[in-house]
RNA sequence: GCCUACAUAGCUCAGUCGGUAGAGCACUCCCUUGGUAAGGGAGAGGUCAUGGGUUCAAAUCCCAUUGUAGGCUCCA
């Protein structure tokens, strides 16, 4: 959020708003603790410590409570007070209690982020509510606009984001300005939900679930799967160009492995169970990095045979916690476009820039613009990585050279590194919002090490090999998700699952049209006839809603001229077209994998 | 895993006060052979998520379970 949002009035009526729905809340439950509640993207949250369960029912009695306290036009009176002036005012309220500590020390704000220094300890009072606040505010509650706020949703929040805390709970609103933008933001949400990936997936037969088969394992059916093909094979072909080498490797591994690798002490909760085979336990892999390295192991490598790329569509199993579950983003079984790189440390900043030129240019083919770019470092304070300081140091390093030389605009973000070394994630949005990590590129000098890791120098020497962990679309199931949602399901021709819906006028059409089908089949263009029953208008309606890009239709004066009424999935009718003509113009489409339908003329 | 909701035909959804279930689309059949976003008619389709309970009677009320959704935590 950018400094301009928080100094803007729409943030000091969000905030002001949260205040106020707190005294709300308070008015109903006198014995009620206040935690936190601040100003978020569309609105604002407060978190209460209740004597009972909220349910949805309450939040009308709290709107209409916010109204009333709003009509007071009462004012937000500010005051600066000594921590220990503070603690009097809040003696029972302990949430607060503990937020004045932290704020006496100088350690950390509400979010738990460290702060500078000591800050000033204010408060803000309206009517009979008076809360620990830094502001700013709105003057008085008459500049909130009783209809343009509303109560959307309750939910549990842990106290300073901490599961072994107590669970709060929180009430999350919306507010605007004017009630038209109230009604205008209300309008967006359904709109998204139209674009929403599982929806659109069922929509357009890509995927299902099966309860039978279990929660967060996607099932792709024959048009996703298409889709998914369709990207692998782009993929598969860029990477051959590049210098990779396609490897694979089973799905389960002996624990041993990951012992071995050191995922097994540190990930034990996300993974799913070993199983006892013989005198063995085995489990389903959660990631690919050590299949790939025991291939590295597996023959004597030289200097001159690196880097040494190793790439695989691997699929892999973690346990997911059930209420974390969502679509296709976040799933218990999916595959990563894995591919790791072997270097000489001379070799590394070289090649780390080659895997980021390669994942901007499958940013750029789809048209993806709204990304974030992460360099996600170690946190210092965590018990959780492996291996000592100083390659962290250097790997990090690596990194972040890398990216300023490609000219990245990218946040360094603490605490966001994987277990074995700092990475860098690209960080793409759904229709919700929500945040999501596709492509990473990871720098890794422990898991050569773990595994002793040796490759012959020039000098006759072994020496360490350093790993890049890459994976350009993160995992086939979420950049699919985001895909879909990108296009809203109006995929390019070259992804569409069926390219060219065949339309005849009448019935003794079929037949043309099925000649016609063939030659599109020939060269690789996926076509079907719609041979059903209904009428023309019934059946482009049909081919309209699957999102097809072409519409080939057929009658007497088209197949008396071996021609065919081209229309496009934008709506427009482009009228007869030899089918040669069509076929060039689709081709030449589909093979440049162009967003656009027909060539420019 | 936790909090709050939701679950009725393949899909989208009605179903009042507790009285044994309905529409549109999709599907099947018949008529229609139609030139750029739904031609007409008929039919079939439901253990109201599952399991308990209350009741003369449960889609409806209560409990549990499963799944889904929005959050929280987590996310190699």
């Amino acid at each position: 959020m950018s400094e301009r949002y928080e100094e803007s009035q729409l943030y000091r009526i969000r905030h002001s708003l949260a205040h106020v729905m707190a005294q709300a809340v308070l008015e109903i439950f006198p014995e009620g603790r206040v935690a936190i509640g601040p100003p978020i993207e569309d609105g604002f949250y407060y978190d209460f410590d209740l004597p009972r369960q909220l349910h949805e029912a309450d939040l009308a009695e709290i709107e209409t409570r916010m109204r009333r306290i709003i009509s007071g036009n009462f004012p937000f009176a500010r005051r600066e007070v000594s921590a220990d002036e503070a603690r009097q005012l809040f003696a029972n309220q302990p949430y607060k209690l503990e937020l004045i500590d932290g704020l006496e020390r100088g350690g950390y704000d509400e979010n738990g982020n460290k702060i500078a220094e000591a800050p000033v300890i204010s408060t803000y009072k309206q009517d009979s509510f008076e809360d620990l606040c830094r502001g700013p505010h709105v003057a008085h509650t008459g500049e909130l606009n009783p209809n343009a706020f509303k109560l959307m949703s309750i939910a549990g929040a842990y106290w300073r984001g901490d599961s072994n805390r107590p669970q709060l709970q929180r009430i999350y609103g919306t507010a605007w300005q004017s009630g038209a933008e109230l009604e205008e933001y209300l309008h967006r949400l359904e709109e998204a939900k139209a674009r929403d990936h599982r929806k659109l997936g069922e929509q357009l037969g890509l995927f299902t679930f099966s309860p039978l088969v279990g929660k967060g394992l996607p099932l792709w059916k024959p048009k996703g799967a298409i889709l998914r093909d369709t990207l692998e094979r782009f993929l598969r072909a860029e990477q051959m160009r590049v210098g990779y080498q396609p490897v694979v490797t089973p799905h389960i591994a002996k624990v041993e492995l990951y012992r071995m690798s050191g995922h097994y002490p540190y990930y034990a909760d996300s993974q799913f169970p070993p199983m006892q085979v013989d005198d063995e336990e085995f489990m389903p892999k959660p990631m690919n990095c050590p299949h790939h390295i025991e291939i590295y192991r597996s023959e004597p490598r030289s200097y001159r045979d690196l880097p040494v790329r190793l790439a695989e569509f691997g699929t892999v199993y973690r346990y997911e916690q059930s209420g974390e579950l969502t679509g296709l983003t976040r799933v218990r079984g999916f595959t990563q476009d894995d591919a790791h790189v072997f270097a000489t440390p001379e070799q590394l900043e070289d090649e780390f820039i080659a895997v980021v030129h390669l994942i901007q240019r499958i940013f750029d083919l789809m048209g993806f613009q709204e990304f974030r770019a992460r360099i996600g470092t170690r946190d210092p304070n965590s018990e959780k990585y492996v291996g000592a300081p100083e390659l962290w140091e250097k790997a990090t390093h690596a990194i972040i050279n890398a990216a300023d030389k490609v000219g990245l605009d990218y946040f360094v973000a603490e605490g966001e590194a994987a277990f074995y070394g700092p990475k860098l994630d690209f960080i793409f949005r759904d229709v919700l919002k929500r945040e999501w990590q596709l492509g990473t590129v990871q720098v890794d000098y422990n898991l050569p090490e773990r595994f002793g890791l040796e490759y012959m120098g020039e000098d006759n020497q072994p020496h360490r090999p350093i790993m890049i962990h890459r994976a350009p679309f993160g995992s086939m199931e979420r950049f699919v998700a985001i895909l879909i949602e990108h296009f809203g399901g109006a995929f390019p021709v070259w992804l569409a699952p069926v390219q060219v819906r065949l339309i005849p006028v009448a019935d003794r059409h079929v037949p043309y049209l099925r000649e016609v089908a063939a030659k599109l089949a020939e060269i690789g263009l996926r076509a079907d006839v719609d041979d059903g029953k209904e009428r023309m208008n019934a059946k482009i309606r049909t081919a309209q809603g699957e999102k097809i890009p072409y519409m080939l239709i057929a009658g007497d004066r088209d197949v008396e001229n071996g021609a065919v009424s081209v229309r496009l999935r934008s709506g427009e009718d482009l009228g007869g077209m030899p089918v040669a003509e069509f076929i060039r113009k689709a081709q030449q489409i589909a093979e440049s994998k162009s967003q656009q339908l027909m060539p420019n003329a």
